[in-house]
DNA sequence: CATAATCCGTTAAGCGCTTAATTACCCTAC
DNA sequence: GTAGGGTAATTAAGCGCTTAACGGATTATG
């Protein structure tokens, strides 16, 4: 075990005084080699301290064992929110104790993830790849079925032989905007992220179709890019022109705590003039002042199942869609009755 | 380049009419073959969109092409903290274009972070890691020296052999406190990070050193964990017991913002009768209200030369000690005179 | 003109592991 | 006594690539 050198399998073998085939059997626990001497390699590898050469392995098998991920967010966005950090503590989670690592790139520009993903392909780095951020129409879908690299989306079911792993944002969007009708509101936004992601969509599409149903002609949807400042502006717009809504729903945390900076600018309180809900909650809602009322959706658990169904997917699985648990409304003090006027 | 086929160096040599050591040659640039043959070759190579395999070079020339790094912090706390993502877009940007990819790891416990190391060692599965967030007689320090495995501290150099990158926090922790001391401030508090981790144990005694200096006898340091958690009740305990200070200093971003509900919360208002100062600005201090004031440090810029560092140790290079830019004090609107009694 | 040096290319071994095919041996059955 | 059937091992091929060693052809050297 000291350093520099690694134990292979013919070490042990020369060790035990077998093949290096017997070796391989029975570190492999398969059949082919008696259970004394299958005990007495086994022994002497982990003497040796041995581990298996994944290069090796991954030549005479095909198996990477590894998973890849990609993150295509501008830098200045992705280090606020806390979104991918909890996605990865939950990969992480569900890889534990497993062979398999995750190799990780972050880029800022979607021409550069589909390259990843090629690449990653191409080297015969990973077995499969986890999908974020879905957009309209995605060229990473049409890539992973032409390499036919095994993939998980993480979102909602868009392509439908293509597994994914997703959570019902449609009903916390209703719950969200019945919670606050019940608390008197009429006039609210929704200041969701970029348009070409399908979940932007989804839930654009689901607010709608609830505000509808609820009645509010003045509930209306408006796009920022998930970054504080395009949600200071966005909502510094919102709040000064025209009839000035008295709830927001944010796509995100922080674009929901840059609103509270605004509103604090204007003179509005929070919650007394002005309700405000988050979406994803993180420590970041619970930190400010009010702290923010936030929809908590189950992220490392979303990352886990992922995975989970990854790993299944590159054994040959059916490609399954699988929902995780609800989202749940979390009030705190950004959220209350509108102001009467 | 349809689906599941992976075209390799024989598939070209048999195009190309050479053989595969010929091909090999061409494709590394090294002497061996004429130059019509090698641009013949490299024409079919990319017609055939052919990528090395990682597993076959790293077997054959025993390079992985990857590098390591393992976080160990609570999954609660690394959520936050926007540090760590903005130290790996600081290393993807150095890896980027390069052939280098990189494995990551989340734990929660320092023995699962040395097997990680461990494993990656046996499995030749990283060329070299990243270590960051080093502790006294840190066992890390032991075991890449054992494995011989290249290794970059991200931090102040305390181990001679042992090449790191680090930024000049002393300086930071004197102009911090020489600025509050400036604006009168005599009673001042440094709200820590765990004393284990070398860069608490390094701005700590920065900190008493330049307050003997400056004449500050209330001047001290109490400690917390980095979560919001802890920063709220270490820093309701300062401000209730005994006289309490006019003037926090605090080891990241998130507890400095802690402490500003917890001053809302005592009815203190920030900055007219408490100042703060967090460690590490991120947009979380541009976001909150009064704006924290924040000692600025290029991480971006520390995990890039981490990484160029790192690289070139696995070459062979000596172990150098890289310092990054110095760290500049940011004021917002977290700081300002002491009240006046 | 023989010999050496140079250039371009091939051959083959080897990296560490998996696995189908094969051999060797012991048991039981007829 | 031999055929059949396990079981426990070995052998060897192969995964895709690199690279030292080698060989033939061309060109320079004395």
């Amino acid at each position: 075990m000291v350093g520099g050198k690694r134990p292979t399998i013919s070490d042990i073998a020369k060790a035990a005084g077998v093949s290096t085939g017997a070796v391989s059997y029975a570190l492999n626990n398969r059949p082919g080699v008696s259970e004394p001497t299958r005990r007495r390699i086994m022994d002497i590898a982990d003497r040796l301290g041995w581990v298996p050469s994944s290069a090796a392995r991954s030549l005479s098998d095909g198996r990477a064992n590894a998973i890849g991920l990609v993150v295509d967010r501008p830098a200045r966005v992705i280090g606020v929110e806390p979104y991918f950090m909890q996605l990865i503590s939950g990969i992480q989670g569900a890889l534990a104790g497993g062979p398999t690592s995750l190799l990780l790139q972050v880029t800022d520009n979607s021409a550069a993830e589909l390259a990843a993903y090629r690449r990653w392909w191409g080297e015969r780095r990973v077995d499969g790849v986890l999908l974020v951020d879905l957009v309209q129409n995605d060229p990473r879908v049409e890539l992973v079925r032409e390499l036919r690299l095994p993939a998980v989306v993480l979102g909602e079911p868009v392509v439908p032989d293509l597994p994914c792993v997703w959570t019902d944002d449609e009903l916390a969007v209703a719950e969200v905007l019945e919670y606050l009708v019940a608390l008197g509101h009429r006039r609210i936004v929704r200041v969701a992220g970029p348009t070409k992601f399908v979940h932007t969509q989804t839930r654009s599409r689901a607010f709608t179709t609830a505000a509808a149903r609820l009645g509010l002609p003045d509930a209306r949807v408006v796009h920022a890019d998930y970054s504080d400042e395009a949600a200071a502006r966005v909502t510094r717009r919102v709040l000064t022109s025209g009839i000035a809504p008295t709830a927001l729903v944010f796509d995100n945390d922080v674009m929901a705590v840059s609103a509270l900076g605004v509103a604090h600018e204007l003179g509005l309180t929070v919650p007394d003039q002005l309700s405000l809900v988050a979406w994803d909650d993180s420590a970041l809602c619970r930190l400010v002042r009010p702290a923010l009322s936030a929809v908590r959706r189950p992220i490392a658990e979303r990352g886990a199942a992922a995975v989970r169904l990854l790993l299944d997917v590159i054994n040959g699985a059916p490609a399954e869609q699988v929902k995780t648990s609800d989202p749940e409304l979390v009030p705190r003090s950004s959220t209350s009755h509108p102001p009467t006027p």
